[in-house]
DNA sequence: TCGATGATTGAG
DNA sequence: TCAATCATCGAA
């Protein structure tokens, strides 16, 4: 299955957060020199967070050594590690007129390797299977190890391929900041079984 | 160094 | 509603 192009992420970081709806991340473990272990779902909600025009984005206030995948190349992974628990992964995404910016992957409706994920989580409960951006950095065993790592290339171990066409997408409020918290970048697929059994 | 904070989760 | 838990960041 073929990938989004690098110039997908070399766009507005709100519009990217939407059009990544329907697409699908993928986690691929290796498990042996030759065979992997393959692990994916259908990104269903998404955060945008951007540069200086957002008080709630961790780059608001410029580079620091956590922060420089914003900075970086598009369409490559930001992973960061929150709360003394989580990791949470974004992509790199930016319009030419600033200097950062990431989307957020927030909630998965699982496809490819159900029980694998449910043994990372410890959890045999469907609906809280990847239904947070923690959740997902657990189900899928994603660490900052993947930080940077190419979202473009079907041979990384964590990347993006096209999946379904985002049909019906409602704008909301962002979660869990204290900043900025009025404008409406998360987006969620609002056509999908798994979002409507979650009740979003 | 040191204290405050946090793009969360799970339990109560 | 609230505690767990620690990397990160900026101030001292």
């Amino acid at each position: 299955m073929s990938c989004p192009h690098r110039s997908f992420y070399g766009r507005s970081t709100t519009l990217v957060a939407k059009e990544l709806l329907g697409k699908k991340l993928v986690r691929r473990i290796p498990v042996t020199k030759y065979e992997s272990q393959r692990l994916a779902g259908l990104i269903i909600e998404t955060e945008a967070y951007g540069f200086n025009d957002d008080a709630a984005s961790h780059a608001y206030k410029g580079l620091t050594p956590r922060n420089k995948a914003m900075f970086g190349e598009v369409g490559r992974a930001y992973i960061y590690f929150t709360y003394g628990n989580h990791f949470c992964v974004n992509v790199s995404a930016r319009s030419g007129e600033f200097k950062a910016g990431a989307v957020l992957i927030r909630a998965l409706e699982p496809l490819e390797g159900i029980n694998v994920m449910k043994r990372y989580r410890k959890n045999n409960d469907y609906l809280s299977l990847t239904s947070g951006p923690g959740k997902i950095t657990q189900a899928l065993n994603i660490t900052k190890l993947l930080n940077e790592c190419d979202m473009t290339n079907a041979d990384s171990d964590l990347h993006i391929e096209f999946g379904t066409d985002p049909q019906v997408i409602i704008a909301k409020k962002r979660i869990g900041i204290t900043k900025a918290v009025d404008k409406k970048w998360r987006f969620v697929l609002v056509d999908d079984k798994y979002n409507q059994k979650r009740g979003v």
